[in-house]
RNA sequence: GCCGAUGUAGCUCAGGGGUAGAGCGCUUCCUUGGUAAGGAAGAGGUCAGGGGUUCAAUUCCCCUCAUUGGCUCCA
């Protein structure tokens, strides 16, 4: 037997008989990591920690604290509960079931069963019970044919399918207990491991993920090594609804839907209002001082603008029904740039007027299918901070990169922390279908893209096939508080519309130029950015964006004509404040302020009006002393100021 | 658009083949209270809409609409 050398991540490195496995290696550094060990990282790919392993490698034990570790449990349980279902349902035909972030599904086919959100618990009492024999999984090789006939036997046609696009020679199958699934792996040693077992949601998904393919039944899940983390996740869940936007929007007035106006058109009630006009201003300031110019477009227009920009025979389906007026077609704009691009055209440039910019907060009007609709996620009017900037080759890398730091701004300013650039490309295959034809443009700019985004330092990941149909775009992924990731904003170079539309300017050597188009918009919508400002912060907005700043509470109705005067002083200070004078006890107005979530309540009695003190409470962080009216209005001012210098 | 679930008072929800309930909110009255819910009375519902089964439907069945968990999609 042939000695091998395994390095570990501490450094060191041992000597172990070939053939060893992981889990042998954990046994020998300690019994209580090898009893935590779910799987390991063997020269970079993840194993089986029952794995032997043949030569010199460096080797990662994975546990729980890892996400392979995770990962490996997960993509366990999605086999665990396909052996509880098939015991349930003998017959059932197996699609697809991997680990996902936080747990795992798998698509079943359930034949001529009825199968409902009922029957979850059932299943999971089943997959406890089956995790509690401990069976080991086991892997083994198998033929290309043996493979295609055991599914055959099974007459499952899915798996068959799967393995008809498999090379013969790599084909796995891995076996626990009574079930047997063709299986890439890795997986954890044993289904012990698995102490507690939630089943989540139950859901259609198109088989491959294609719509006019048979839809297969998806049961969500998730487990844990420990009963008590299981717990703490449900918790997490829990606390997640009540940052849910919907709920919060209607809880703080802030919008609402109604039936009669129609779905996906949100009514913004004032104080979610005054969250628009707010972040609006905010844009304004920010843009005019980076130089852009305010233009106001109209929300219709004549077909022949959309087939002009091309936008037509990509978006028609996702636009809203043409109208006929006068002899001619109008439709709703579902996006602003061929209106901006007509105000560049409608005056000659010169080189000397570049860059243009055109900002406008566009209302446009989306399509979106019904099923698409979420909340104030997904809407089909949208109120956009879009802009277009019109410039040379030259100015591109310059605009781009200042574009890039307004970006930076804005998270600074809302605290926005985790997020991540997604650099869309082109798919040279789908030139002329899904992309202009222009194969010496896109690179031209996706090259140019590429290095400014390396030169900035800004983290980006790179995707093909997923650039507008005009150019490469970046789209800027966040992630809310509750784990939501969502697109909030985009910025997108455009080489083909100024040919499409000619806009043209006239350079130095008094030559006709296309210039370049970059669309960005770095708030996104008011529907988006405002539903995860929502879950950001909670809906206990920063008081530069509250609605209503300073609550004042007399203590009882004899003191509100004093306090009328305090209101009055804070107004004055450009203050938003308001007065609770109901007849109600200071407790239940206090209550009430919290739960409405102003930030600052002022507490007015006899001693503060004789004083001319207020009393100060912040709100989730009870009574802070007491103040002037004056040193009041100056902290809030001054708190305000601070967000606004960024 | 597709698969599943849901739709009862302004809000959150209970109920159930014999024409409807709670809490909060709202209105009025009493109370004038010092840091998270004072007390009482009252108003408020075509049980999403349409059709069917039935002596009788808010309840059972079908369709439509809306919301929602996903899938697909997102210029």
């Amino acid at each position: 037997m042939s000695k091998i050398n395994i390095n570990l991540p501490d450094g060191t490195s041992k000597q172990f008989e070939s053939g060893v496995t992981s889990m042998q290696i954990a046994q020998s550094i300690s019994e209580g990591l090898a009893r935590n060990v779910l799987s390991a990282k063997v020269n970079g790919a993840v194993w089986d920690a029952n794995r032997e392993i043949e030569a010199d490698a460096t080797l990662n034990l994975l546990t729980w604290n890892d996400e392979e570790g995770k990962s490996t449990m997960w993509h366990s349980s999605a086999h665990l509960m396909a052996e509880a279902l098939e015991s349930l349902y003998p017959g059932i035909k197996f699609a697809i079931g991997p680990p996902i972030e936080s747990g795992f599904y798998y698509d079943i086919d359930f034949m001529e069963y009825e199968f409902s959100e009922a029957d979850l618990p059932k299943i999971e009492k089943k997959m406890i019970e089956l995790a509690r024999m401990k069976n080991v999984f086991e892997r083994k090789y198998v033929s290309k044919p043996d493979a295609i006939k055991y599914f055959e036997e099974k007459s499952d046609q899915y798996k068959r399918e799967l393995i008809q696009d498999l090379e013969d020679g790599e084909i796995t199958f891995y076996t626990q207990g009574g079930f047997t699934d063709l299986c890439r792996g890795p997986h954890i040693p044993h289904t012990g491991f698995i102490k507690a077992v939630k089943l989540l949601s139950v859901a259609g998904a198109y088989w491959r993920g294609d719509e006019n393919n048979p839809m297969l039944t998806r049961i969500y899940g998730i487990t844990f090594p420990k009963q008590a983390e299981l717990d703490d996740y449900l918790q997490l869940l829990e606390e997640a609804k009540k940052r849910d936007h919907r709920k919060l929007g209607k809880e703080l007035e802030l919008f609402t839907f109604d039936d009669d106006v129609g779905p996906g058109l949100p009514l913004w009630l004032p104080k979610g209002a005054f969250l628009i006009e707010q972040l609006e201003q905010l844009a304004k300031t920010t843009e005019r001082k980076a130089g852009y110019q305010r233009v106001k477009t109209p929300h219709i227009a004549k077909e022949n603008l959309y087939i002009t920009s091309g936008h037509l025979p990509y978006y028609k389906d996702s636009m809203f029904p043409p109208m006929q007026m006068d002899g001619s077609t109008y439709y709703l704009k579902s996006m602003n740039c061929p209106h901006h691009h007509k105000l560049f055209d409608a005056l000659p440039k010169s080189y000397k007027d570049l860059p243009v910019r055109f900002a406008e907060y566009g209302t446009c009007y989306r399509y979106e299918k019904s099923g698409e609709l979420f909340g104030l996620m997904r809407v089909r009017a949208l109120q956009m901070n879009d802009a277009h900037i019109y410039c040379t080759k030259d100015q591109f890398a310059q605009e781009f990169r200042a574009v890039n730091d307004m970006y930076l701004k804005y998270f600074k300013i809302f605290g926005i922390d985790k997020y991540i650039m997604r650099f869309s490309t082109h798919s040279p295959e789908k030139l002329g279908k899904k992309y202009v034809d222009n194969p010496k443009l896109w690179k031209e700019t996706e090259d140019m893209v590429r290095k400014v985004l390396i030169e900035s330092g800004i983290p980006y990941k790179e995707v093909a096939d997923e650039a507008a149909f005009y150019g490469p775009k970046i789209d800027v992924q966040i992630y809310s508080v509750i784990g939501r990731e969502f697109t909030l904003a985009t910025n997108q170079v455009d080489f083909a519309q100024p040919l499409s539309f000619n806009l043209t300017f006239t350079n130095q050597n008094n030559e006709s130029e296309h210039p370049i188009v970059i669309h960005r918009a770095p708030l996104g919508t008011h529907e988006r950015f405002i539903g995860f400002l929502i879950e950001h912060y909670a809906g206990k907005f920063p008081l530069w964006l509250s609605p209503e700043q300073v609550r004042i509470l007399p203590i009882s109705e004899k003191f509100n004509e004093g306090c009328k005067n305090i209101l009055q002083s804070l107004e004055n200070y450009d203050i938003r404040a308001s007065l609770d004078d109901r007849g109600e006890k200071i407790g239940k107005k206090i209550r009430d302020a919290e739960m409405a979530k102003v930030p600052y309540m002022l507490i007015i009695g006899e001693k503060e009006l004789d004083e001319g003190i207020v009393s100060i409470r912040k709100q989730g962080e009870g009574d802070q002393g007491s103040k002037s009216v004056k040193e009041f209005a100056e902290f809030i001012q001054q708190d305000v100021n601070e967000i606004m210098s960024i």
